[in-house]
DNA sequence: CGTTCGATGCACT
DNA sequence: GTGCATCGAACGT
């Protein structure tokens, strides 16, 4: 197994954008005893401050939107849409709010637990009488909600710590992306403000990316 | 291809 | 009561 780092808070304790760019290529780690799951990064979104709109804190600090003014190098998970959860790395520095939300990933380590987790999850979602179809490894992780189903992640953890806990992100050196196209930003998705700004990165052409 | 829409919980007004 | 940083089935073209 090639070496991994996990990522120190100084990675995190800059600006957002910056840390966006880097965390692609990086792989985000549940690692519960026995049923690791990680996958590489392949896309994430910026937001970034009070004066982002699209920003949870562009309304204030609110308890839900604590973590966003906390530390850099903790994790904000919250539960949207009545249905999934989303998870964001907190970024920046104490009392600015800021974050990249990780939005997908390629399915690294615990594949089979990612399999079984989202075919749970859709069985709940489904009619009984329809048949699911199968999902393609490279959908497990497709898109923030669920990339949070296929690793097991939901408001417990919240406000973990990236850099000391079952939850984190590592660096497995360059190499990791090799054959994949280069990063593209653009604007970000499913928020109806904000959209002029292009804080949305993705590995172009990659099968796991959103869409 | 494209768009619509239901499921579902909760923070905030 | 309203509106989500979603997902995917169902339907129209």
């Amino acid at each position: 197994m090639a070496r991994r780092r996990t990522l120190p808070r100084a990675f995190y304790a800059r600006p957002t954008l910056e840390v966006a760019a880097d965390l692609i290529g990086k792989v985000l780690v549940h690692d519960e005893p026995g049923a690791r799951t990680s996958g590489v990064i392949v896309e994430v979104e910026a937001y970034i401050g009070e004066d982002d709109p699209a920003c949870h804190a562009a309304s204030g600090r609110t308890p839900r939107n604590a973590p966003l003014y906390g530390p850099p190098g903790f994790a904000y998970v919250y539960f949207n849409y009545g249905v999934h959860y989303l998870v964001n790395a907190v970024t920046e520095a104490e009392g600015h709010p800021a974050a990249v939300l990780i939005r997908a990933l390629a399915p690294f380590e615990g594949v089979g637990l990612m399999r079984e987790r989202r075919a749970d999850a859709r069985r709940r979602l489904v009619k009984a009488a329809s048949v699911p179809r199968p999902i393609p490894d490279a959908a497990l992780c497709r898109g923030p909600g669920n990339l949070t189903c296929a690793l097991g992640l939901d408001a417990r953890h919240n406000r973990l710590d990236l850099v000391a806990s079952v939850l984190r992100i590592e660096d497995h050196g360059p190499g990791v992306l090799d054959g994949l196209g280069p990063v593209a930003w653009g604007p970000r998705i499913g928020i109806r403000v904000g959209l002029e700004r292009p804080w949305r990165a993705w590995v172009a052409g990659h099968p796991s990316v959103s869409r």
